[in-house]
RNA sequence: GGGGGAUUAGCUCAGUUGGUAGAGCAACACAUUUACACUGUGAAGGUCAUAGGUUCGAGUCCUAUAUCCCCCACCA
């Protein structure tokens, strides 16, 4: 496909940008129509009827993915831009590769688009990278769980290779519908450098990163206490929990002198450690450290009392035990002071031995009630609230409940010095220690990447100051496997870890064969952290020792990327992973700027949701209503961090506005053959040169460009609303409705017309007005003619595929959309409106 | 508990440094071999949530209050 525009243009077609791009565009019509004296208008038939988006869309779409003008190497090649102009950069946010697209990435791909096309028409070096995210634990669950539905088996009944496979199977029947929703919305993405989290290539720069982060003690095993969850068997960070309101008992039981109250007796089993305020009153007598015996639910213990300020004396009776092994705030206290960690519940939610041979092996929701009735036996129940309403803590994706448990992982630490060798970040010194969290602070503190809306700032400043180590194992198959290896002794114990890019096996040691691969898999924005840099040739156009990036890569040519759009519910584990990331990487920033779109919600407010009933498909709206239409609600209805409610009628108004530029293309066509006709000295062709212009026509070319410039200046700053805003009162309430009325009176005059009926009513009577002078004629059509030919190129970003063929139409006289596929191929890339200069 | 946002016409929302209130849709009246009914013209519709304050001047800045939404944290 991509033969077509080299065979056909190649060299010559930077030839012919710049003749057919500035002037005679319309000489060929102008030829034939001489020919006769005078005769009826003679407009391009395709005008004769309506815009028709569902047809004409599909066929733009086709013609700008074969010119190949999405990719910067091309439009050099055409003389469109040079290595030496200004770059323009955006990394699509890949979508994952768990279903479809819904409103919301046609709100970030609108949005994008836009600011894509309008920088690539104003000669900047434009590139847009599309891509897909393997969403590790996502993905896998949905597979999982409809193989459960299907075959009612688990992923250990498959296998880790059987799973992959069907995995990999679903993951690549997403991509291929999220490819062709994308282009759908006539997104110029260059389909040339398109990129997966888990390719090949993005494998080799997850096993740098990790290995560079080992090296640097950046990433370490830890055993701490993390979210498990039972259900996916796995891991999951702090950030993917969902907190739900739960109704529950709460019980008040006797524990020695003291009540303790618990939602949760069946972690309470080893609970010998006792906890109070230093300064609560009713226990003055009991000193930190001592030792008391208690009765508990299998018999007595010897329990230590502690004191720490951390305790609520508000709370229930200001005392509780504390089980550290499944409490994050226990654990805390327990390493705090030393103490004892027993793990009581196994990973799959059972009791384990040390809740004693009676209730050893007992899922967590069968066990509760035994245990408050064996405590109730022994007399040691007080007291049982029924509705106690609390949060749980539920995975993301799985909904499973998280059950806090110790266990050994990787982690991120955010907070340990390291040198950090080259730096462009502001306030972050090259060869000085510095830690990541001090990265992704000062990367946005020093205004480099600048927050839209700015009140964003604050969420993630918070965020990043009350941030711990990242876990970034999990215990799933679907995702980059941890590029460490270990070498088991004869005894069982590891006797060699090996970490590095290539395997033990592919690094060709002898001893390859007696390591085993760490059996975890990566958390998945480690992956996709790296995204703006891993999909423009980082690591290996980069030297790590020395900071220089390879001239003429990609990461030279493209990095930083300019800006990045993208929902504000991502902000932690993409936002700021992506400035850890690439701070840590190259020492500078991914983007200059992100903004944050809002929600698209439908007409009830309610969220979007690709899950449940109400997802809503760009593809479907762009099918009845055409993409431009959407693409022209998106950037309309949305200022920056507000939620948009999807409103069919608005869409349905924008179709009304791409079948206005279509009429209003029709009328001044229609004007000019009809001046020609009459007037054969006319020149009622358009006419690059004109200068001619009548006094009043001078006032309008100044007021146009005054909104060009205003327009320009709203999309530097992605104002989309008030661009597209400006645009279209300008086009329907200014251009249509006043300035094309006026014509019809200077072309030919106006006849006195008296209604007795109702004569006051301005609708039915108005008085004669004289056509204008042959110079103001002239004047006039030249001035519809350029207007409209700005118009187009103005609105283009907005609504690329009515213009597209409108350009067509007042350049050729045919519709693209009429062509026959020989005569699309035969189209020059440099000659489509997608490549046309933006006015200045 | 902490933070952020919102509150403007019947509905959905704009309103960039303070300078006489805006759009789309809906509703109303009218026009009609009209480039376009996917149309045009006109009229109507708002104490800009409430109460104070700063200012010559506040939808816009400040302080409270009310209601709604979101995010973060989470207590045994």
């Amino acid at each position: 496909m991509n033969k077509n525009i080299n065979d056909n243009g190649g060299a010559q077609n930077a030839q012919n940008t710049t003749s057919s791009a500035t002037a005679n565009n319309g000489s060929n019509q102008a030829d034939t129509n001489n020919a006769s004296a005078y005769k009826a208008p003679n407009i391009p038939a395709p005008l004769l009827s309506p815009y028709k988006p569902e047809s004409s869309e599909v066929v733009v779409i086709d013609i700008h993915e074969k010119s190949q003008l999405s990719n910067p190497d091309i439009c050099i090649k055409l003389g469109l831009t040079s290595d030496e102009a200004e770059h323009f950069s955006i990394i699509l946010p890949p979508p994952n590769v768990t279903g479809t697209l819904h409103l919301g990435h046609g709100l970030m791909a609108s949005l994008s688009d836009i600011s894509i096309r309008f920088e690539r028409m104003r000669g900047k070096r434009a590139l847009w990278i599309p891509g897909t995210d393997h969403a590790a634990i996502a993905t896998q669950s949905k597979v999982e769980k409809e193989i459960s539905k299907n075959e009612g088996k688990s992923r250990y009944d498959l296998g880790r290779e059987e799973l992959l496979r069907r995995v990999e199977e679903f993951a690549q029947a997403s991509h291929d519908t999220i490819v062709t929703q994308t282009k759908r919305m006539g997104t110029s993405l260059d389909w040339s450098r398109e990129a997966y989290t888990l390719d090949a290539t993005r494998n080799h720069a997850v096993r740098t990163m990790f290995k560079k982060m080992y090296d640097d003690g950046l990433i370490y095993q830890g055993s701490r206490i993390v979210n498990w969850d039972p259900k996916g068997q796995t891991t999951i960070a702090d950030d993917e929990i969902v907190y739900k309101e739960d109704t529950s008992k709460f019980y008040y039981f006797k524990y020695g002198p003291f009540t303790i109250g618990t939602a949760r007796p069946e972690t309470k089993f080893g609970d010998k450690y006792v906890v109070m305020h230093p300064k609560d009153e009713r226990y003055k007598q009991y000193e930190h450290g001592q030792k008391i015996t208690v009765e508990w639910i299998n018999g007595p213990i010897e329990a230590t009392i502690i004191k720490d300020e951390t305790i609520d004396m508000e709370f229930g009776t200001g005392v509780m035990t504390i089980t550290p092994w499944h409490s994050g705030v226990d654990f805390q206290l327990a390493e705090k002071y030393k103490l004892d960690k027993e793990q009581i519940i196994d990973q799959k939610g059972r009791l384990l031995p040390i809740a004693g041979p009676e209730f050893a092996g007992m899922k967590i929701s069968e066990a509760r009630e035994k245990i408050v009735e064996k405590l109730a036996s022994k007399g040691l129940v007080e007291k049982i609230e029924d509705k106690y309403i609390h949060n749980i803590a539920t995975a993301e994706r799985t909904g499973g409940t998280i059950e806090p448990q110790i266990m050994k992982q990787w982690f991120v630490a955010v907070n340990k010095p390291f040198i950090l060798p080259f730096s462009d970040i502001k306030g972050i010194e090259a060869g000085k220690e510095t830690t990541l969290k001090q990265i992704m602070r000062a990367a946005v503190d020093g205004g480099q990447v600048e927050l839209i809306p700015e009140h964003y700032n604050k969420t993630y400043f918070h965020w990043i100051d009350n941030l711990n180590d990242w876990c970034i194992s999990r215990q799933i198959w679907y995702g980059h496997r941890i590029p460490v290896w270990y070498k088991k002794a004869e005894d069982g114990t590891i006797a060699e870890t090996y970490c590095d890019i290539l395997s033990p096996k592919e690094a060709d040691r002898a001893d390859a064969d007696e390591f085993v691969q760490d059996e975890d898999t990566l958390d998945t924005w480690f992956s996709s952290g790296l995204w703006t840099f891993s999909t423009m040739g980082w690591p290996e156009a980069f030297d790590t020792k020395t900071g220089a990036i390879q001239a003429g890569s990609d990461l030279a040519r493209f990095h930083p990327t300019s800006i990045l759009i993208t929902g504000p519910d991502i902000i932690f584990f993409w936002v700021a992973r992506m400035i850890l990331m690439t701070g840590y990487a190259m020492g500078t920033v991914p983007y200059e700027r992100v903004y944050f779109n809002g929600l698209v919600r439908d007409m009830q407010g309610r969220k979007m949701s690709k899950s449940f009933g109400n997802g809503g498909d760009p593809v479907e709206i762009s099918e009845k209503y055409g993409a431009d239409a959407l693409r022209m609600f998106y950037a309309m209805a949305t200022a920056p961090g507000t939620d948009t409610k999807l409103d069919e009628n608005k869409i349905k108004g924008f179709k009304h506005f791409a079948n206005k530029l279509w009429n209003i293309t029709r009328f001044i066509l229609t004007m000019a053959e009809e001046q020609k006709n009459k007037d054969v000295s006319s020149t009622a062709t358009y006419d690059a040169n004109f200068s001619a212009w009548s006094a009043k026509d001078i006032e309008l070319i100044a007021e146009r460009d005054e909104l060009i410039k205003t327009i320009t200046k709203e999309l530097e700053e992605l104002r989309y609303h008030l661009a597209s805003d400006k645009i279209y009162q300008y086009t329907w309430s200014r251009f249509a409705d006043i300035i094309l009325e006026e014509s019809k009176i200077i072309f030919n005059g106006r006849a006195e017309k008296v209604d007795a009926t109702d004569p006051e009513n301005p609708a039915k009577n108005h008085t004669a007005l004289p056509a204008g002078t042959q110079e103001e004629k002239n004047s006039r059509i030249q001035f519809l003619l350029h207007t409209l030919r700005t118009l187009l190129v103005v609105v283009h970003p907005f609504m690329p595929h009515v213009t597209e063929e409108l350009w067509s139409i007042i350049n050729t006289g045919k519709s693209l959309n009429d062509m026959s596929s020989e005569e699309r191929a035969k189209i020059n890339a440099a000659d489509l409106l997608m490549a046309h200069k933006w006015p200045n």
